[in-house]
RNA sequence: GGCGAGGUAGCUCAGCUGGUUAGAGCGCCAGAUUCAUAAUCUGGAGGUCGAGAGUUCAAGUCUCUCUCUCGCUACCA
């Protein structure tokens, strides 16, 4: 964290044309959020901006299929979206949408600003193939035909998926686009580039030195190494930094705000983080601000949280348009998290594995802390430089053993001994004892933590001020005193610094655990926590100020958590247990459905033109350069034949020569990795991809037929 | 084969620019304690830091080689 006057901390938009699930939630949101209420806890100045992307071909191709219209699509995931992070207590200061005319214009201006310029984009022309009947031009991806080098009939026009060939979609022999399924029309189209390749230099200083125009601009150090090498691995690459298209034609999006460029948009990596300005315009104007002020002045510090997934345009694309525009600052630092994957796996909508964020809220409905229960275990687990993993199991372990064993623990072991002997009052104060310097010196820690994006370590760091509160109350045994003399000072003093503590974990607690904040505020009757408090609380812990003074009556103990695994309650148990279940399903109906289904029906005829030999290994080599690939001879009695097959991942050369096998014989022969393949050995495979050689079941002869 | 990441206690992982007996959490074992949601606290066992070589007075920490794992990619089935 810089000293800077004010902040602008952005997350990714997310797309509005589906769900987000848990692992983006520990990626880019959740993160940033705790990042802004931190800032807000010191009394800072600070703007939260996200938002819905709503433009693009998928919306549309997806709204066409679907029979509806793309403003259907988006406002119904904008507003899940919008909804679902506000109940997670996601605390954006606008959620905007890129489909607001507010953004459109910003985007416009902006396009049309670097093309009066000049020098920033080039205009290239050329012919792409058309859809007459969907009305639009076709990516790479959504042609197919027949693939040139190899006939293979369903190649994608940017590469063949048989014979591997990079394709563009002019190479195809019959295309047909897999919107309509007709044949494609060629037309020609113009575009505009960005030319990303002439600001590689000033980009490669700014991610390596961390300098601009010869200034410091940020520590390097501060950023992630996943986060540097992967901007420099772009920048140093093979061919460095191409132009880059940033227009689309398509008839959904931002138009292209020139004379004759109708029907054709901005591209998304142009518009979408543009879309952060533009929320930030939004808010501004609802907020009596200057917008200005949070983008263009050096005074602040612009903060993107992204996924790894997003690294190249928050560290290089987006910078680059940010510099070339000129009036603009460039973020002081882009924490982009790894990916969660979901019990060992990654999270596929398609197989139901995973949880969405509005299921996980309307499964665990029933679930008194859910939204703190999910934003402790994103966060203790959180993958900030390497993927990490969603456990059920480990959901369970961290909310019973940490937040109800040893947090809610605590509090409660405090509130009820003050009420118990004080009737709630808070006793004597002693601002000056031991505990509470230690107390101190962990909140520092905590806040170095934080202000370097170490989330994880800010959590441990936060309950190892927890842990300290229960080891002193262990240690001085306020309930043994107690027993001897009521009217002791120590005990008075033990449970003083106790509430002073519980004060403390009440505030550094509020940007993680939000909602369980308020309620540690409630039970020593504070009201909530408010912007500045953390910095108030610093001051007052550095001039031995009491937190919490003496006489204050707190509330009435109340259990801050119930546990899951609850051998009164099995209730919650059973969430989980529900959630363990369903993903068994699903893996024991992967494992039932595994024998893939029956082609379909051939004839005799297609039958006797396979020409299935038997035959033997004579030798066999790796192919150099390729892992899978095996160089077999094989005779098979009239010949011998050499045979590429993919199978060294399962068996070593030396162990199959005088293997029996079954060869496909009159296969077209076919190039691999340089050597001609003179046909196919038949294998079986198993569920686990595991190969084993068909063969005749007893000792034969090679060349014989099989029928 | 290429690119990237990684192999540290049973499990999940910390260990920055090389420097005293290698750490944490969970789990396990033993004990203490009863204010508290069978919570808490203390102590203990457990690691030749993937293998080998090298640089160095000194190496999980640097160099090289090898090996294995994961991701992307290429080649397949």
């Amino acid at each position: 964290m810089t000293n800077k006057k004010r902040y602008t901390v952005t997350s990714a938009l997310p797309y509005a044309n589906g769900a987000l699930h848990l692992g983006h939630l520990a990626g880019a949101y959740l993160p940033a959020d705790i990042y802004v209420r931190y800032l807000r806890l010191l009394g800072k100045d600070v703007v939260f901006v996200c938002g819905s992307d709503e433009h693009g071909a998928a919306i549309t191709i997806r709204a066409k299929k679907e029979g509806i219209s793309p403003r259907d699509i988006i406002d119904k995931y904008h507003s899940l979206n919008k909804e679902t992070f506000e109940r997670l207590g996601i605390s954006f200061d606008i959620y905007h949408r890129t489909s607001a005319a507010l953004h459109h214009e910003t985007s416009q201006e902006f396009f049309k600003l670097l093309y009066d310029k000049g020098g920033e984009f080039e205009e290239r022309t050329n012919e792409q193939y058309y859809d007459a009947e969907f009305n639009q031009f076709l990516a790479d991806r959504y042609i197919v035909g027949t693939c040139p080098k190899c006939a293979h009939e369903e190649a994608y026009g940017d590469q063949c998926e048989n014979c591997g060939s990079t394709l563009s979609p002019r190479e195809l022999i019959n295309p047909r686009s897999t919107l309509s399924g007709n044949t494609p029309e060629l037309k020609e189209t113009t575009h505009w580039f960005f030319k990303l390749d002439k600001h590689a230099d000033w980009l490669r200083e700014w991610v390596k030195e961390g300098t601009l125009e010869g200034a410091q601009h940020h520590d390097p150090k501060t950023w992630k190494n996943h986060v540097t090498g992967q901007c420099l691995s772009w920048l140093d690459g093979e061919d460095g930094l191409q132009p880059r298209a940033i227009t689309r034609d398509l008839d959904w999006g931002i138009p292209v705000p020139l004379e004759g460029a109708e029907g054709k948009v901005l591209y998304v990596w142009f518009d979408a983080p543009i879309g952060y300005i533009s929320a930030t315009k939004q808010w501004a104007k609802d907020n009596g601000k200057d917008w200005k002020d949070y983008w263009q002045s050096e005074d602040t510090e612009l903060v993107h949280f992204i996924g790894k997934d997003n690294i190249v345009f928050h560290c290089i694309v987006f910078p680059a348009m940010l510099k070339a525009h000129g009036d603009y600052i460039l973020p002081v630092n882009v924490p982009a998290n790894q990916f969660l994957n979901f019990e060992g796996r990654k999270f596929s909508k398609s197989k139901g594995w995973g949880i969405e964020q509005h299921q996980y809220l309307e499964e665990f409905k029933d679930f008194p802390n859910k939204e703190d229960a999910l934003r402790y275990t994103l966060i203790r687990n959180a993958p900030e430089n390497k993927d990490s993993d969603f456990k059920w199991d480990e959901f369970v372990d961290f909310h019973d053993n940490e937040l109800v064993g040893n947090l809610g623990n605590f509090i409660n072991r405090v509130v009820v001994l003050t009420n118990k002997y004080y009737e709630g009052v808070v006793p004597q104060v002693n601002s000056d004892s031991q505990v509470l310097k230690d107390a101190f010196a962990l909140v520092q820690t905590f806040q170095k933590n934080v202000e370097a994006f170490k989330f994880r370590d800010a959590l441990q760091t936060f309950l190892e001020l927890s842990s300290l509160g229960n080891t002193y109350l262990q240690d001085v045994s306020p309930w043994k005193v107690w027993k001897e003399d009521p009217e002791s000072l120590e005990v008075k003093e033990c449970l003083s610094n106790c509430i002073q503590i519980v004060t403390i974990l009440s505030v550094l607690c509020e940007p993680f655990i939000p909602f369980s904040s308020e309620k540690i505020r409630s039970l020593i009757n504070l009201p909530k926590v408010e912007n500045g408090d953390l910095q108030k609380l610093l001051n007052q812990l550095q001039n031995k100020e009491t937190l919490i003074s003496e006489g204050h009556q707190l509330g009435e103990p109340e259990l801050l958590f119930a546990k899951i695994n609850d051998r009164k309650d099995a209730s919650r148990m059973q969430l989980i247990e529900k959630q363990k279940q369903h993903l068994e399903d699903i893996l024991a109906a992967e494992k039932a459905n595994d024998r893939a289904p029956i082609k379909p029906e051939i004839t005799y005829d297609d039958f006797v033109k396979l020409d299935v030999r038997t035959g033997t290994i004579l030798t066999a080599e790796k192919v150099e350069k390729a892992d899978k690939l095996l160089k077999l001879t094989v005779d098979i009695g009239l010949e011998v034949r050499t045979v590429v097959s993919g199978i060294a991942k399962h068996y070593k050369p030396e162990d199959i020569i005088g293997q029996q096998v079954l060869l496909l014989a009159n296969l077209a022969p076919r190039k691999l990795r340089g050597v001609m393949s003179q046909g196919m050995i038949l294998m079986a495979e198993d569920e686990n991809g595991k190969l084993v050689f068909v063969q005749p079941g007893e000792t034969w002869g090679n060349g014989h037929q099989v029928s």
